[in-house]
DNA sequence: CGCCGCCTTGAGCTGGCTCAATCTGCGTGG
DNA sequence: CCACGCAGATTGAGCCAGCTCAAGGCGGCG
């Protein structure tokens, strides 16, 4: 349905910024193809990644909405993204199933921030990173990326740690403890759950968070 | 305007949960009086508190258009809340200014979750503490119960630490330096900051992610 | 007066952080 | 085809802050 809709797009290089912090655009971005974070930056330098964004997703209805973008979106895969314009987005509002699966991704997405909050509060760092993984998986096999216990990491392990509020070397010293105890094996980017169930246990994850549907409207 | 369609309402004690997690109600709860705070339990017995609810907050659109609540409400304070029915939603959001104005306020609520994620992960615990501290002096000015430079925290430090990532000692010991830091001053609940811009400027607290804008929909 | 929730303090442990070096895989230019 | 450079992964040493455990202290309320 979108394709119907989408005049322009663009596409970026893996690392570059398709919005930056502070600006108010007056297109939406979605992305079509490709891995994007929502992250802050410090003062000091520090950063924080507060949102992963998969294919499917809408970038910033939110800096339409509101006056200006408080956070920014990088792509760290190559992206395809599409602009929507305001006359887009009107159309897409104004039938009310579509407003309301709009409505619904968002209320999503505040979910998952708070149990990404669940996350850097309350568990060990192993769990952290234990739960950033099942809910990659997961998220990704609904975008039909991921098999039923794999899937391609597209994350440094330094974003990894801006992810779950540890350092590198922490999360590097977590992913060794989770391959010692069998609950993942990873050779470079790719990802192996040689037992899914037994690493949610581990992580404590329950995708109930995630809130999938079955009627769940396709952004395609 | 809420008055004229409001039916029922029901007045809560301190402690008592206005909505459980895994509730699917039918009403929509929205906070007329008293504080409130959101939180999920996790397996170990550990909290997360993942939101404060000021008068005029929803509780749970949330629980409403999803399936169930994934985390629960309870109430800090004697709350006095009312109960909208599906119909009552119905005809809020018929109106295209209310129906922007609730999606607003729910965008406002991911901005605020964003910005407790970098708050957990990326800064000192004194840092945690007082951007807290200032965010609460800011939006307990906006409904009215807070004056230039004090306010009254209706938190325990230990739902404190439960909201910032930290233990109860820990957030003693970081009261306890900001208090020698002379940037709050305190006696017993009630906290005064002699020099606002001064706790701000070491909490790194810019209020941009709260969004308060002069033409904001009243829910009173 | 005694109870109870909450705040405060102390001692000691440990795990996460910092700093820093090394290794590895991969793409580039010669 | 190979040397080089770079980004990211890995490892080690040592510090120290936040945690745990535990013991008071304090104030409000029945």
């Amino acid at each position: 349905m979108l394709h119907a809709v989408v005049g322009r797009g663009q596409s970026l290089k893996a690392g570059e910024d398709i919005v930056r912090e502070g600006d108010h655009t007056d297109v939406v971005h979605v992305i079509l193809e490709g891995h994007g974070f929502r992250y802050k930056t410090l003062p000091d330098g520090k950063r924080q990644i507060i949102g992963y964004l998969v294919p499917g997703d809408f970038c910033d209805l939110y800096g339409f909405l509101l006056d200006k973008m408080d956070h920014g979106i990088a792509a760290r895969t190559h992206c395809q993204v599409a602009e929507l314009t305001e006359d887009h987005i009107l159309m897409l509002t104004s039938r009310p199933s579509l407003a309301r699966a709009l409505w619904w991704s968002e209320l999503v997405n505040a979910s998952i921030l708070r149990e990404w909050l669940v996350n850097m509060g309350r568990r060990t760092p192993s769990a952290r990173v234990a739960h950033i993984l099942c809910e990659l998986l997961v998220r990704l096999q609904v975008v039909g990326q991921a098999s039923a216990d794999s899937f391609r990491l597209e994350l440094s392990q330094s974003e990894l740690g801006d992810t779950v509020g540890l350092t590198t070397v922490s999360v590097n010293r977590a992913l060794q403890r989770l391959r010692g105890a069998n609950l993942i094996q990873s050779s470079g980017r790719e990802i192996v759950i040689p037992d899914v169930a037994a690493l949610k246990a581990f992580a404590d994850f329950d995708p109930g968070y995630l809130h999938f549907r079955q009627d769940r409207e396709d952004h395609s």
